[in-house]
DNA sequence: ACCTGAACACCGTTCAAGT
DNA sequence: ACCTGAACACCGTTCAAGT
């Protein structure tokens, strides 16, 4: 068989199977042969599809990004921006949790993937709705991917290793504790993030309403950052 | 010449060299063999100091770990926890953003890698010298760093191009500007990042005024997280 | 103990050949 | 247009052989 009437490849299909591959095995688990083996074809087959692995990874993770909710955004549903960024935040987190494996190519940058751009787009559009400044709504898309992100990829209590034995308290004074911590891992990386996220808006509060408060004086105009590259 | 008198390498070395390497091509440019080549000895000579090529790759990220001042979490040097803080943010991006293709390793996880474990202790130990709950010490040791390695491996602006027609108004109703990102990058990254740790240290500040008030009713133990896993 | 070359079991990607 | 097998230039790692 050469070329069968009906294509067997798509786009498509070629993500789910790579993102069930991810998921199963790790980004370390998906070569271009294992993946085409998946799918019934040769390895080179790939190529008609997709001009190099990198995309087809670039498209696992854009999918992924689809899958956060964005509607907390929409116009006029009465929320406030404080409470549409945290469910945003919590919404982010959860898409990302399930699939760990692929965070490391998502976190590079929303990058010219759609559904990435198409998150930027949400949250810049609301924040500037809500009445930020465009330079500020563009910080904010900014330093809460900053955080999701590195929150999803680093399990921080992870790194640490069941023995309590591994701290020498010479070299640690403080960590006399830490083996406990890969015991209550998932725990920690909540309570962390959830921390952090309250501390983030409750910030960005106090930011609110100095902006507020002195809406764009020619004074400030001129020590402030600069007119503003948008968004997102 | 099958084994030199004097050994031709030594962790240090293969570090160093790696490092160079990293910094030079990316984390793709490194392979076993180009950097022996590198270092004038053939391939699995690297074998003999490391277990695998990516325990080098962990060295290499724990040498930028330990290039990260923790000077300003010295006991008496009167600084206040949030400036030590902000202080100690800014060096930690630096030195990421000096080496960033190693970011994604590093981001992993504080892991068993001394240095990272040095940085984890000494902000956890400040913090409770502070005055934090021990748990809540681990949070922000945590979170602060999901959000420096956040912020250092996904550059949010240069995921855009340079280019006008790339965001379809239709499909991106607020990137009108989002090609102008590309030449303001490093400028957004960098109020993002700004703008980000002054909220997260002002957040974290309402936070302690909290906990300072009510420093432990047994009320609060039965609804928060629980005991506190320390640290660090 | 520390280096070597040869070898194993893989890679991503290109390309001419097939229909 | 879409798939194939063969091939190219690589990989990380193991291992017996050398000193």
């Amino acid at each position: 068989m050469a070329r069968p009437r009906k294509p067997l490849l798509s786009r498509d299909r070629i993500v789910e199977a790579a993102s069930a591959l991810v998921d199963a095995e790790g980004l370390e688990g998906v070569s271009t042969r294992r993946l085409a083996a998946e799918l019934g074809v040769s390895g080179p087959s790939l190529y008609n599809h997709f001009r190099t692995k990198d995309e087809i990874l670039e498209a696992v993770a854009d999918a992924v990004s689809a899958k956060v909710d964005l509607s907390m955004f929409d116009a006029d549903d009465g929320r406030e921006w404080r409470q549409a960024l945290h469910d945003w935040a919590l919404s982010y987190r959860a898409a990302l949790t399930e699939h760990p494996h692929i965070v490391p190519v998502l976190a590079r940058g929303p990058g010219r993937r759609p559904a990435g751009l198409r998150v930027a787009d949400a949250v810049f559009g609301a924040m500037v709705r809500a009445g930020w400044p465009p330079a500020q709504a563009t910080y904010i898309g900014a330093l809460m991917r900053y955080f999701v992100t590195g929150s999803a990829l680093g399990s921080f209590a992870r790194g640490f290793v069941d023995d309590a034995t591994a701290y020498d308290p010479a070299d640690y004074p403080h960590l006399g504790q830490a083996h406990l911590l890969a015991d209550h891992q998932e725990r920690v990386d909540e309570g962390a993030f959830e921390t952090g996220l309250r501390a983030l808006l409750d910030g960005l509060g106090v930011q609110y309403e100095a902006v507020r408060r002195r809406p764009r004086g020619p004074a400030e105009a001129r020590t402030t950052v600069r007119p503003a590259p948008k968004p997102g």
